[in-house]
DNA sequence: GCACATATATGTCAACATCATATAGTAGTT
DNA sequence: AACTACTATATGATGTTGACATATATGTGC
């Protein structure tokens, strides 16, 4: 969510911050689309947006498929493609799957949280 | 969450970081217990880590409390204390009521992606 | 030759979370 | 009087993340 800031003594607005998303969750989307599957950074973009409505942006996208490599979670091939640039396509790992596994059990504890703010904030709305 | 790496080629272990944290969920949370009543940055601790499951850094909260002040959401003064040092005493504006309504809105929608996921994920496994 | 979609990648920077550290008042104990 | 513990607020340092901009290159259609 962004969200725009309006300065209480001039009025200018200010510059807008994160609230409320989830921290690397994007992570777990990838994972899940790519047990599915194995797959390349620019169709994941469109795989994560129409699955997982979540808008991505595409260069941190690549920084983090890098970066889950890094981290052992998937591998990755350069793939020949006649119609366009070459993919490299990413594949998941068994350490991928686990991650996977311990993400979908820390964002079942997330939701618990949310839940429970959500609420606590309609209880007081009624009283 | 806090995630401990395990490297692949030297089985050392390495840095853990964040995942699955809601982004300054803390604010809303402070939001919703100062709604109900003022109070000061350590009691407000004691009252998230009892009715919000948040354990918080101490001294992130009081610079995030400070941080609401700069952003409108609260107000504080100095509270005198003779059983202790002195408080600051923070409470919610109309900004800050108007944050917290939006804010909810914000984590119904955040709720929703993570039910997507959580979905998908169980559909998966049990394919 | 040019625009456009596909495709991958890096540079920069502000904000946030975490950990450590500093300071100080009050109360109880030795 | 010195100490320990609890209450209370605050800042310094640092690494990660997310957002935005920019660079590079291939294939297709006009």
């Amino acid at each position: 969510m962004m969200l725009t800031y309006m300065c209480r003594t001039c009025g200018c607005s200010f510059r807008s911050r994160n609230f409320g998303t989830v921290e690397r969750f994007v992570e777990p989307c990838i994972l899940l689309l790519l047990s599915k599957g194995s797959s390349h950074g620019y169709g994941l973009m469109e795989d994560l947006e129409k699955h997982c409505g979540e808008k991505v942006d595409i260069g941190d996208l690549y920084r983090t498929l890098r970066r889950m490599e890094r981290d052992g979670w998937v591998e990755s091939d350069w793939e020949k493609n006649d119609a366009g640039p070459d993919r490299r396509t990413y594949t998941i790992t068994r350490e991928g799957k686990d991650f996977l596994k311990s993400a979908a059990s820390s964002l079942t504890r997330t939701d618990k949280l949310i839940h429970r703010f959500l609420e606590g904030y309609q209880k007081n709305q009624s009283a």
